[in-house]
DNA sequence: GCGACAG
DNA sequence: ATCTTGTCGC
């Protein structure tokens, strides 16, 4: 599939006067933005965002999205999964090197580029994309599964395994049970169970799905793992392509 | 001002 | 993310 933007905002070049902005069209821009850029960007695409119903019965292919790490090289990794048997159905990785460093926020920016990469190279579109990281959890409400459900106008959620912004009660010990992640007085997500008597995982919405649906799909594609299987099999064969 | 801070 | 061993438990 492609992973071209569809963003039909003006160019920068309507706005004479107005200082420089990176293309909202990054990551195809060539050169990556300064910091002070990409939070701007984020506070002019967040209003993008859109929450609705995913019908989850209807969901057949998932893909799980992850990047690992080495001595100045990446891999990112996308992977369709079968909704229903949770087998592998495809897969692409790309090689590459970070040209972002990891800032706490501007997680996209580091990201972002090597994934649609691999999106770019999968020859199976899916229904929903789910990310390593979070989504509307965000200072911002602009985190990474919000970036790229905005950019290529496909539903997205995001996964966290630790706990970035926002409080949340511990939900009760039973796989299924979940609590909402609130910053700022506002629900961002939820801690959910995938696991009894195991910690939760960080759910929140993306694009086009609403946390209700992220909820119910997450449970569904994690039924004997704390991590769902499409994050499991991103991060094992970005991995395992690594060399690591 | 200080600490915390997705991967 | 990555650096790192064994160990307790289902």
């Amino acid at each position: 599939m492609n992973a071209s933007p569809m963003n039909s905002e003006p160019s920068p070049s309507t706005t004479p006067g107005s200082p420089t902005l990176p293309s909202t069209l990054w990551p195809r821009a060539a050169e990556p933005p300064s910091v002070e850029e990409a939070r701007a960007l984020q506070e002019r695409l967040a209003p993008e965002v859109r929450a609705q119903p995913l019908d989850v019965e209807r969901v057949e292919l998932v893909a799980g999205l992850d990047v690992s790490y080495t001595e100045g090289r990446l891999v990112a990794a996308a992977v369709v999964l079968s909704a229903r048997t949770l087998e592998v159905v495809d897969s692409a990785t790309v090689a590459s090197e970070p040209r972002f460093p990891y800032v706490p926020g501007l997680f996209a920016f580091r990201e972002l580029p090597p994934l649609t990469d691999a999106i770019d190279r999968l020859g199976t579109p899916p229904d929903v994309f789910v990310c390593d990281g979070f989504g509307l959890a965000h200072p911002r409400r602009f985190g990474l599964a919000c970036h790229l459900g905005v950019l290529l106008d496909r539903p997205t959620l995001g996964v966290g395994k630790t706990p970035f912004i926002g409080r949340a009660e511990p939900p009760a010990p039973e796989r299924g049970a979940w609590s909402p992640l609130v910053d700022d007085g506002e629900v961002v997500g939820r801690a959910l169970r995938t696991r009894t008597g195991v910690k939760p995982v960080y759910v929140s919405i993306g694009h086009r799905v609403d946390l209700d649906s992220a909820t119910e799909l997450v449970l569904r594609m994690a039924p004997s793992y704390r991590v769902p299987e499409p994050i499991r099999r991103a991060d094992r064969l970005s991995r395992d392509r690594l060399g690591v």
